[in-house]
DNA sequence: CTGCAACTTGAAGTTCACTTCAGCTCAAGG
DNA sequence: CCTTGAGCTGAAGTGAACTTCAAGTTGCAG
């Protein structure tokens, strides 16, 4: 087996069918044409779809990780070394979207007890909204003061 | 300043008007009028709203915060205890996407020197695709082996 | 009392990431 | 050769979470 049909590759990557195609016509994927213009891939697609997956699983859209594909070389197979680029490129965003998440947990155990949702300074310290010309949202956890 | 406008609160929760009216019509919060038909928001409703805020943080539906908010006590205003009930219950799920999020840094940063992208196993350990009978998409990420 | 920013409504529009559909053609096993 | 599951296309539909719009009303500072 050379190339992969796209049921193959649907099989594979666990992307339906209908999802690469449209990842096709939005540019992220390619595939070449039987003479009956069946689609078909080359294993290294395989790869690209999985980059797509991880992407989006660390929050990216479609389009930013169309950006980052297209960064790839075009006249060759994407090299061990090209995917590593890609992927430190994401690696600040993973960071980052995990300590949000951290401090959210933080917050939301250490105030299980309380209840005050951390919605700016537990509201039983800080009763009168202190910290609300700071800017909109729930601070604490957004964006933390720096002690 | 006994209520809020909604203008107040949105100021205050950084979710805009538009935002506020949908979540009314959607059944997440409530507000009384005033004889003009404008709406007047209680204090509490600043947790709600943040509490939503919060939810969509954990990757939780509106669908699934209403549930969540209507089984709150209709008659009373919510206790801390009510609030810390809520929060418990979604602490599970955000421990879970903090895990899966934390298990895709591990294996990109391992992989960045490989380039392989966690797709099944590193490709360069598994050339043949040993992994792909266990199911679509990047298993060792999404459903790693337990050793 | 006046002016004007802020509020009201229902309906329609937007973005994202796909999926579904209808009507057709292709490819490969028996 | 024939059948049948897999694949093709463009267009339209989906659902989540809002936003925008138009046309009118309210509430408070001066």
């Amino acid at each position: 087996m050379e190339t992969l049909t796209i049921g193959d590759l649907a099989a594979r990557s666990g992307v339906a069918p209908s999802a690469l195609r449209f990842y096709e016509r939005e540019g992220l994927i390619h595939a070449s044409r039987t003479s009956g213009n069946q689609r078909r891939y080359e294993r290294a697609e395989l790869r690209r779809v999985a980059f797509i997956k991880i992407a989006q699983q660390v929050g990216v859209s479609l389009d930013e990780i169309r950006a980052a594909l297209e960064s790839l070389p075009e006249n060759r197979t994407p090299t061990k070394a090209d995917w590593s680029r890609l992927s430190a490129r994401w690696r600040y965003r993973l960071e980052e979207r995990i300590a949000v998440l951290e401090r959210l947990r933080d917050q939301l155990t250490g105030c299980i007890g309380c209840g005050c949702l951390s919605l700016q300074r537990c509201k039983l310290v800080n009763p009168s909204d202190q910290l609300a010309g700071r800017g909109a949202g729930p601070q604490m956890i957004i964006n933390p003061p720096q002690d």
